[in-house]
DNA sequence: TGCCAGGATGATG
DNA sequence: CATCATCATGGC
């Protein structure tokens, strides 16, 4: 599936058919993201910082070159999808219906596989306001400097070789232990991502729950965000609370397939809608 | 089996 | 203003 953008100058624009970029940078998927003012977005992602306009036609991606947009930002926002396609599925269901129709236009971000596994961690038994601030700081200590006091999110190999020491400012609590687990693991090759990408989704669970303080919900997370594997369903407590509310005997056959998509669409409408 | 680690943020009373 | 739950996990 090609994606039809234009470009104009240093923008790139596509069309905000199924696709709303705020709304999917700010639906609990990924923390890095900040809203600058009337429909502005910037954030980083894959060492890059950007900045997004969103209007009701379009999404128009500010500075950014036509090489960037291919390789990091059309994946990134999982554009090739036809998400189109899915949602009609989608809308066949009751509860995942109205999800789709009150909030059209959610991606699954492709993230990057160490930030999103990091990234997940850090979220157990937190809340999303705190979960920025920790990965705010863990950017700016440990990170690549990017100018406009931005920052990269750091290697594996970084935060290994800096040691939890390293961490204390973070104020990570008891995650600080896994964060160090996760990247000794990572950086040595002990747990590898490259195979991860390419394997079922059972093995990848496997290699990821071999790090201290990933269990089933950070493993399923980071497969679905940070390896682009739609069929993963992250099963936290929220989703718990929406199965045994709304689905006591489990999603509907239509969300086979894209089942991951289905939680993520399922997750911010029960969430926005029971506060 | 059930609790705690450690602690900031927002919701609720 | 006080109290409480929060995108869980591992160890005890």
């Amino acid at each position: 599936m090609t994606v039809d953008y234009i470009k104009k100058h240093e923008n790139i624009s596509v069309a905000r058919e199924c696709f709303d970029a705020a709304l999917s940078v700010d639906c609990g998927q990924s923390f890095r993201w900040k809203t600058l003012g009337e429909n502005e977005v910037r954030g980083i992602a894959f060492g890059k910082a950007i900045t997004f306009r969103q209007s009701d036609e379009s999404v128009s991606f500010l500075g950014v070159s036509e090489e960037d947009f291919n390789e990091i930002w059309i994946p990134y926002f999982d554009l090739g999808r036809d998400y189109a396609a899915i949602c009609e599925r989608l809308k066949t269901d009751p509860y995942l219906g109205k999800a789709v129709t009150e909030f059209p236009g959610i991606r699954i971000l492709k993230q990057e596989p160490w930030e999103a596994v990091c990234s997940f961690i850090i979220s157990q038994n937190n809340n999303i306001p705190r979960i920025k601030g920790i990965i705010d700081r863990l950017c700016a200590a440990l990170g690549e400097p990017l100018g406009n006091g931005e920052f990269s999110f750091p290697s594996a190999e970084k935060i290994a070789a800096s040691g939890i020491e390293a961490l204390a400012p973070l104020r990570a609590g008891f995650r600080a232990k896994y964060i160090i687990d996760a990247a000794e693991k990572v950086a040595s090759g002990e747990v590898d991502f490259a195979k991860i990408a390419v394997s079922p989704l059972d093995e990848g669970r496997d290699e990821l729950i071999k790090i201290k303080g990933v269990g089933e919900k950070v493993a399923q997370c980071s497969l679905l965000y940070g390896f682009g594997k739609v069929d993963a369903f992250p099963v936290d407590v929220w989703v718990k609370r929406i199965m045994a509310e709304l689905y006591p005997d489990g999603l509907p056959e239509c969300t086979n397939g894209v089942r991951g998509i289905a939680q993520q669409y399922l997750f911010h409408w029960y969430r926005m809608n029971s506060k």
